[in-house]
DNA sequence: TCTTAATGTTACAGAAATATTACAAATTAA
DNA sequence: TTAATTTGTAATATTTCTGTAACATTAAGA
């Protein structure tokens, strides 16, 4: 599970609760405490996944979730909105606003992550797929093995996290940057450089006599899986 | 796993999670959203074992769970109780209505597998499978032998623990984390790296020479039985 | 073609993760 | 109680991985 969710809610225990058992289950989490800012470092951070409080102190749920519409980056984020018992939940389930699911609090962690897992299942289903599949490459996330060709290729924490990454989104490109952001640990700082090296003995791993190359280097923007 | 559990619950995602997971696992399930209702269906339905929520919207978990322990069919029919954190925990507990186990929400699925499988391995020990099997590995659970290639092994009860819990997922990898929560009674604090002590232990007394080595390290993500 | 910036390749030292061992404290059996 | 077993941890050894620097190669524009 390396997806990424944005939570904005006004409860810091809530959001620390929360976060807490998602980073646990693999997922990247960033958070905000109220709707305008959301917004904001909402575009920056490109979750796959918001989940949104219903009552904030400045916008509501709603005009958060509008908003959001009428991006187009972000038409069809999938939103999973977090209301109070009883809190007009009528009004949320008639809404046609575009809310992908709602849940109400008090919520167990388990009915949120489940909930999470079937929204993202229809959106993004790499995200949550235990076995990663690419032409003639597959990454069983599960047993932490991959295999080429039906043979098993080993390979080091880093390099299976890589390749992870880019299964995840096959063919797309890359940055350095982005690389970093996802597949490197928070908070810490490697080269830029560093990628090309773990890039290198990636190829060397996955790459097999005969076999066409499968990493594409896209010069001046980064890498892909192709 | 083939024996029939009952639910009685009012919240219907709480139903519809346990039973795809219970499913999943071979259960046969059937449910109810009340409890005089429930009780009707019970009883055509003759279930093995009873998930029982303590807040119904029409009697309550010890009324029906009375009315369970009147009928001759159904005297040691056993129930777990499902009741929300705090609520009463200590009537419950000290409750000698007969009440099997109980569980208290949120809960994870694996530990209300976990307790519905010990439950139904004192009642009725043959729909619990009693004999894990890997390869050339046999552990009996009643018994608490373990045997390689027919002969039998001495384990510490730890060592057990653990290869009980490897056994019951082969193949899958399993984090420090994950293994210390489930192998480790509740609650108790141990330094992440005795169990690498632990998997040693176990290597020593599974391995035969000349046979493969059972037990996987995954650099960077725990171990797993292979 | 030459120049330059970007990427590829290699080797290596230090870091990090795991394996192994020994031992004292705790628990259980006798 | 004593003896035997089991446990957790700390210390040490070993293995594997990581990041970087240095140098090589390639691509693209002047």
């Amino acid at each position: 599970m390396k997806g990424k969710i944005f939570i904005i809610e006004d409860e810091a225990s809530i959001i620390q609760l929360v976060q807490l058992n998602l980073e646990k289950e693999g997922f990247i989490v960033a958070s905000s405490l109220n709707g305008n800012e959301g917004l904001k470092e909402l575009k920056k951070f490109e979750p796959n996944l918001l989940l949104l409080d219903w009552m904030l102190p400045d916008l509501s749920g709603i005009d958060v979730c509008k908003n959001i519409r009428k991006d187009n980056n972000f038409k069809n984020l999938p939103i999973i909105m977090l209301t109070a018992k009883g809190e007009e939940e009528d009004k949320i389930k008639g809404l046609e606003s575009g809310v992908d699911d709602y849940i109400t609090k008090p919520f167990s962690f388990n009915e949120l992550s489940a909930r999470i897992k079937a929204v993202l299942r229809r959106s993004d289903p790499n995200i949550v797929a235990n076995d990663l599949i690419f032409e003639d490459l597959k990454l069983d996330r599960i047993e932490k093995r991959v295999f080429r060709d039906e043979k098993e290729i080993q390979l080091g924490p880093t390099e299976f996290r890589l390749l992870e990454f880019f299964l995840t989104n096959p063919k797309r490109v890359y940055s350095r940057d982005q690389i970093l952001e996802t597949v490197w640990p928070n908070n810490i700082n490697v080269e830029s450089r560093t990628i090309d090296v773990h890039i290198r003995r990636l190829r060397q791993s996955i790459n097999i006599k005969d076999k066409k190359e499968l990493i594409r280097t896209v010069r001046s923007s980064g890498y892909s899986l192709v």
